[in-house]
DNA sequence: CCTTGACCATGTAGTGACTACAAGGTTTTT
DNA sequence: AAAAACCTTGTAGTCACTACATGGTCAAGG
């Protein structure tokens, strides 16, 4: 039976390890998720387990679907509260996900030039050699020093933090 | 003239501040580097300001155009060593782009997942209404409920955390 | 009845690559 | 002389977890 394997999935409530089980979710992060306020505090049982119920589960797919589209966590706080105050204008949740698409399409662009760079700097490297000789190391040699390369093409001083930014996450 | 803005550029040495305005690199982050042990500890002034010469600019350069590429640091700070060490074989840097590249690669199809994902779900939302009938946020519970969405195509179940790690920063 | 093992609780510290202070000393400018 | 801009150190914050230490709870096996 899977109520054996779940321990008490089918009852009326699941401890946190049956809810991680069922969301694919670690236990810990469940409990880091409560602690930052995005999963309500559960009921406890007489021994101070925890206790979660449907509501809880839905909430944290929801959460874990909001983050698998690399959803940030404030962002998804915000469309929680939405869900749960539906009279506001949905132009909110409009804007939200318009952002985060620009987000993500600015960084696809960036990783797609920094792919190519990348291959272009992988070919300056035939064979076996020394480092002494290797094309790759003096092209980024070269390259750091503000000579014209297969990345910047321009100067040292040009602000890189626009490329890090989108290349990072989100935040 | 150019001196009087970088303060001794042209002297024999560069205070922090003036490295920092001719690579781009918040003082802050300079220091950073030097406490973890990418840049060599600088020389100081009498009255302990850091002096920096002409190879520690070269050094920073280098370090911020292989950022620029998204490399980890760790991974710089073993080009560098490959730099400071030419005797050994070539392949480890080889094998290090390979890998850097392997993944800036894997992060970009994950993008690419992402950005049609995302559009898809932007489509569900048309015009101006409560959030009680907002297609997105509609999708988004359904999604989260297991049912075939856009995103998944499958059930809560699925192990999200490989679309996480290609998508988030390379460590 | 006792032990083993799996589960749960809390709290703290670590990750990467910075960033932002706080509290004080120095140099330059007004 | 005073104010602004620079420098020093150290510490703590960011994001979304992850890992660990220490201890409590519970079911099954010997």
């Amino acid at each position: 039976m899977v109520k054996d394997l779940y321990c008490s999935f089918w009852g009326d409530d699941m401890r946190i390890g049956a809810l991680g089980q069922v969301t694919g979710v670690d236990p810990e992060t469940i409990r880091y998720y409560e602690r930052i306020g995005l999963l309500p505090t559960p009921t406890r049982r007489t021994n101070g387990y925890r206790a979660y119920g449907p509501a809880h589960l839905e909430r944290l797919a929801f959460i874990r679907h909001c983050r698998a589209l690399d959803m940030p966590l404030a962002d998804v706080q915000r469309l929680l509260h939405l869900l749960d105050h539906p009279l506001d204008d949905c132009q909110d949740v409009d804007r939200l996900i318009d952002t985060h698409l620009a987000h993500v399409q600015g960084r696809l662009q960036s990783l797609q030039a920094l792919t190519r760079q990348l291959e272009q700097l992988r070919g300056r490297c035939h064979g076996q050699h020394a480092t002494a000789e290797c094309g790759i190391l003096h092209e980024l040699v070269a390259a750091a020093q503000g000579e014209s390369c297969v990345c910047h093409g321009g100067s040292v001083q040009a602000p890189l933090k626009d490329v890090q930014r989108s290349v990072s996450q989100t935040g």
